[in-house]
DNA sequence: GAAACAATTTAACGATTATTGAAATATGGA
DNA sequence: TCCATATTTCAATAATCGTTAAATTGTTTC
């Protein structure tokens, strides 16, 4: 993973509206949860502020959305998210014994 | 885990200079390294732009410093790192096997 | 023990970037 | 067409960044 994109990728994690949808994302799998749903479960209006979140999580490689009919459904992207953790954690304590941190969780593990 | 502590940490992370320097120290293991020696490693200067970035590691829970002599080393937070990283894919794919990501790299592993 | 030196920190400034709310605009389904 | 869902636009506000310069802390030397 760049440098670039690990700062960017946290960057739209620091921020509370977006942590929340992130973590809700990647409790809910790989299907994924419509803007609506989204709003509901996070106690938040779907309304321009919420696409705007949603979307900088798009940019920022971490999910990625799908439209379904009238809905648009948003998921984690797990590679994404494994490349980050690992490139947060890349060779700890100089690589004795602290590797290989992050091993599951990943795309078709998460199906 | 709080939310607002995960926010301040990936808002500290969220940034090139700061990022490095994490990286750097989770290499270099609890020992640490100084000011100096950071600036050197990322070819910087030591100027307050780059105190700046190290307190905002600190406060953010990240890392932490100690002084020795007229130096003053800086150390990665393990136990925080972990903590955050947790927080992160917490409950993952509804919890089907996706848990227990992040086991190792804590302070006494890294000893 | 005081001056000189090196390492680190604090403070001030303008410039850039992120966030917000409100209103308008698509898009799909009954 | 009408309604629900979701997105876009835009201007105002707020937060963050980097540079520079001055101040502080600890060490050494005389």
């Amino acid at each position: 993973m760049e440098s670039k994109l690990a700062v960017v990728a946290l960057g739209a994690l620091a921020h509370e509206t977006r942590l929340q949808i992130f973590r809700l994302l990647v409790r809910a799998g790989s299907a994924g949860l419509s803007v609506g749903k989204i709003a509901e479960a996070l106690a938040i209006e779907a309304n321009g502020r919420l696409t705007f979140h949603l979307k900088e999580l798009v940019v920022a490689g971490l999910a990625s959305s799908r439209q379904e009919g009238r809905f648009v459904f948003y998921s984690t992207d797990y590679v994404a998210m494994n490349e980050l953790l690992r490139y947060l954690t890349e060779d700890c304590c100089g690589g004795l014994g602290c590797q290989d941190i992050v091993e599951s969780c990943d795309a078709e593990h998460c199906a």
